[in-house]
DNA sequence: CTGAAAGCGCTAACAT
DNA sequence: ATGTTAGCGCTTTCAG
């Protein structure tokens, strides 16, 4: 006399399948094309139906399935930093092209964030994770991670052993260097980031081959860490001044950081660049928008993240993905350093 | 003699069972906690045994399972655009808080990218969506969309029916006109955006309430739209003295365009503010770092961001959202305006 | 050319 | 207090 079950109505490919008069499998396989043969006249019937459900397959259900994704996770330290957004975008187009989706994590380059994020991501089976910005000295946290199936892409320096995308970080500087120096500078004030950071690590490296190829003395007392902001360049070159430490030049690790040793030779009544020619590295946006326009060493961060995503893709389809990517850089030269400009 | 099934190595929650000698179910209740109750034995012997296998559920199957993901999608016209770092931010950093993951997607305003988009977070089953930046006029694109389960929250001005998160701006625009009156311009240029934005519908209604209030004429022809970009300040600007139109403040809508209108004015050999006052809105970092630095209308939103999460986590408990979170906003007063300072 | 059945890894009813 | 069963929505053998 009555229902046993009031039937829900089918929801999904099933849904589809009743309207259509044939099993979810016709449905499935008309769907994805690229199966055995159908019949013209069924793959017409399905197709109408699910056009007419507006029936579109549910992403879990086949990443459950197939066992893997179409989502990559990106980490940065903070996507707030110009550094991050052509590389964010780069990758974010590329993926977006080959129908992935990207999740935006933000480390503040703190282990713990970082490793918290691998986890979430771990469990959403994400199918790669980029990290961008470097690494940090102590990856230990990282290291023993059960990566499984996940492909691991560097964007920088990385102790990871995975495949990068990169710039030669210690030759960015020591070209940098060198155009300092042939601005006339002799004792070139460093500003740096923080030790455990191997981005600088490497580009410390090109500050000591660079005065040490041009003979001048490294003296310590030029050399200042910070983190990377436009506060730490200004208090660093601040202090510097105040110490009564002499120095013609400033080789800024980092854009932000240059303009805030700028800010700090300008307020202390001295002229950039006709008494400090300063140079900075990045060539974020703001670096031509300041002025004096600051000069910067220069490199694709937008082709960063796209190539991100193509080794990510060469790893998903089972080739040997190249296991460094080196791009150019050059120098930008702008007002900051040119006494002639 | 021989074995049917080679018998695979369980993995997942099977495996922990197996481990533990007990069956799935309990493995997931321990885990999960708050259940029926468990003995303390077996318990420590799941625990143990997760442990040792460093078990983490499978996010997908979870999903899958209970109907609703851990994700949300932001949709922003373009991640570059300084006005969006804040408000990203404050969305993943209060999502991480949460649980949740953020999908970040860059539309360019333009309606078949964010379609598209929208379609495919829908296919992952996000259990939210962030609008940011603002709709634009004809949004048939996403008002006939089976958002079925879909949270919907929008950043700025939107045609949808859905929860808000903005600062009125209108009022932002007035605000700042006020104190271009109150800096002495009695001709003020109005840099708006496209048209088409629903953000630049309201603030160009509230340069025009303000123009009227103060009994200024409105001269269409100090009325020029763009894009939003230094370029296009730039180029407005140019266009606008090259034209001999006479104005002695300008009214930018953003900062972009106001740091461009900035390097025409002076390119054109007028000074600011001694010529010609210019104030922005949104006030993004860099704002402070040109010179002159350049006042505009400042609001909070790294709050936005985290506003939107909040409404988000509403929704999702089944609470009745707040249709409107509005801000409040004040006028950061700096060189760019000011001719006392 | 098409369908039935199994199962991805998990949770929720329904037993016991 | 614990286990058995069913099923989320899909793809993939395996059979016709």
């Amino acid at each position: 006399m009555t229902d046993p079950a009031p039937e829900a109505p089918a929801r999904g490919a099933k849904a589809v399948a009743q309207r259509a008069g044939v099993s979810v499998t016709t449905v499935s396989r008309v769907l994805r094309g690229q199966d055995v043969a159908i019949s013209e006249a069924t793959k017409q019937r399905v197709l109408a139906a699910a056009k007419e459900l507006r029936y579109r397959p549910n992403s879990l259900a086949v990443a459950l399935r197939k066992g893997h994704t179409r989502a990559i996770g990106l980490l940065v330290p903070d996507i707030a930093d110009a550094y991050f957004h052509q590389l964010a975008r780069g990758l974010e187009d590329a993926a977006q092209e080959a129908g992935y989706t990207v999740v935006l994590c933000n480390t503040d380059r703190q282990p713990a964030k970082e490793r918290s994020y691998v986890e979430l991501l771990a469990d959403q089976q994400v199918e790669a994770i980029v990290f961008a910005g470097g690494g940090i000295d102590e990856d230990a946290h990282l290291t023993d991670f059960p990566w499984h199936g996940i492909h691991v892409v560097a964007i920088g320096p990385h102790r990871l052993d995975c495949p990068s995308v990169r710039v030669d970080d210690a030759g960015t500087i020591e070209l940098a260097v060198d155009h300092l120096v042939e601005q006339g500078s002799t004792r070139i004030l460093c500003l740096a980031g923080r030790p455990s950071w191997l981005i600088n690590e490497e580009r410390l490296r090109g500050y000591r081959q660079a005065v040490e190829r041009h003979g001048l003395e490294l003296d310590p007392r030029l050399v200042r860490t910070g983190d990377f902001s436009v506060e730490a360049g200004c208090s660093s070159t601040r202090a510097a001044l105040d110490e009564g430490v002499e120095f013609d030049g400033v080789m800024a690790f980092n854009d932000y950081t240059a303009i805030g040793a700028m800010q700090a030779v300008t307020e202390h009544g001295r002229r950039v660049p006709e008494d400090v020619v300063v140079v900075g590295c990045d060539d974020i946006p703001v670096s031509s928008l300041v002025s004096p326009r600051l000069t910067s060493v220069s490199f694709p961060q937008y082709e960063f993240g796209r190539a991100a995503m193509e080794v990510i893709l060469e790893m998903a389809t089972g080739k040997v993905a190249t296991p460094v990517r080196q791009f150019a850089y050059h120098l930008e030269v702008r007002e900051s350093s040119s006494r002639r400009l």
